[in-house]
DNA sequence: TTGATTACTGATATTATTATCAGTAATATA
DNA sequence: TATATTACTGATAATAATATCAGTAATCAA
């Protein structure tokens, strides 16, 4: 990607800047008159050269019509994650660049498929799944066999490791002090909500 | 906060839509087109409605000047959170509103001053963190004793219990198998990196 | 040293957009 | 039953905003 004049990555950052505090793209004169400038074309120049470089797309004749190709920009910064620290060098901050191993990309889970469930009990500790962490699962209908699912036993919802065949469903608790739940899909009221992609902890 | 009749809800909802996909939120002829109005009284009438019900912002004589109140609107739908599902009734579906507990916050890690660690070993299996788990650690210098940490010993990052006096600093892992490890910190290079205040982990 | 690019001013035509007026009709509320 | 409120049409004035033309000047590369 072509690089900005740093004129040109004001006006790029004044665009976003505006996108995330008050909603919605300047006009060519706000731009001017934050910079102080007299004439419009010089923005106009200005944002043809960003669109010219790829950094923005200009609706013509309309008001306003500027879209960051930074896909959803202002949004993504957000998104970005919690940053993944590899290796520590000595008496470097711990924060420094080369130690960065990419990003833990929690909002891959921000969509209308997932929800987290408040895990009570202890009946999955031998999954590493304790009393007060949040599972993270994502809605479906169908579970393989052995996966960790969250089945809807008679309107309750209960984590376990999941069998099903035609006849009936089996929860295994995965602590040996518990025993297996078996379940004739014929009589109970039976379900399955989703499959547990994650498990989140909050440590004190 | 006063309810929006469906009408009402269709626009804002699309507003909204226009943010998301196009980056800028559309004009009252734009909202009037795509619902098929021939008037733009008919989206301005709206429009004036959604502002008293408070959930626009309309900027006067301003081209897309519609902000939406709920924030950044846009953006905080994606940093809302995973729902968080309580007890879940029989039949209905799963996303139900009733069943909504709140929302998991994991965006409250999105900042400079939390970092993650990916987990190598199994030294804190007993205290529920597994290998190929994520930490999330919040940077400070100082941990009060016996809590859970990230330690640089000799350059090297190690997430253990970490207590500490004048003179050397104990780690303790949480597994049977291994023992504590102790630092004089005198002779060795030894600095505390953050306290761990999460994890996460990706099931698959 | 010539030409291209960047960075502006200033003016103006054109069109995009808002705002407002005068109505109609259906539905809900008191 | 009277009175809001909701939900529209259709027209038009006013203005917000874009687009474009004609320039100037500085910087940088061929």
């Amino acid at each position: 990607m072509e690089k900005l004049t740093s004129k040109q990555q004001n006006i790029y950052d004044y665009i976003k800047e505006c996108l995330t505090a008050g909603g919605y793209t300047p006009t060519m004169r706000e731009i001017a008159d934050y910079f102080g400038y007299s004439s419009t074309n010089t923005v106009n120049d200005h944002l043809q050269t960003l669109a010219k470089k790829g950094y923005i797309i200009k609706k013509p004749g309309t008001a306003r019509g500027i879209i960051l190709t930074e896909a959803a920009a202002a949004c993504e910064k957000h998104n970005q994650g919690v940053p993944i620290i590899g290796r520590v060098a000595a008496g470097t901050p711990i924060s420094a660049i080369e130690n960065l191993d990419g990003y833990l990309e929690l909002s891959e889970f921000y969509d209308e498929r997932h929800f987290a469930l408040h895990v009570k009990g202890d009946s999955m500790i031998d999954a590493g799944i304790w009393d007060g962490d949040f599972v993270i699962v994502r809605e479906q209908q169908i579970i393989h066999n052995g996966e960790i699912g969250v089945a809807i036993v008679e309107g309750e919802a209960t984590v376990k490791r999941i069998t099903i065949n035609h006849t009936e469903a089996i929860l295994y608790p995965e602590n040996e002090y518990y025993s297996p739940i078996r379940v004739d899909l014929n009589i109970t009221d039976f379900r399955i909500a989703g499959k547990v992609v994650g498990l989140h902890r909050v440590i004190r």
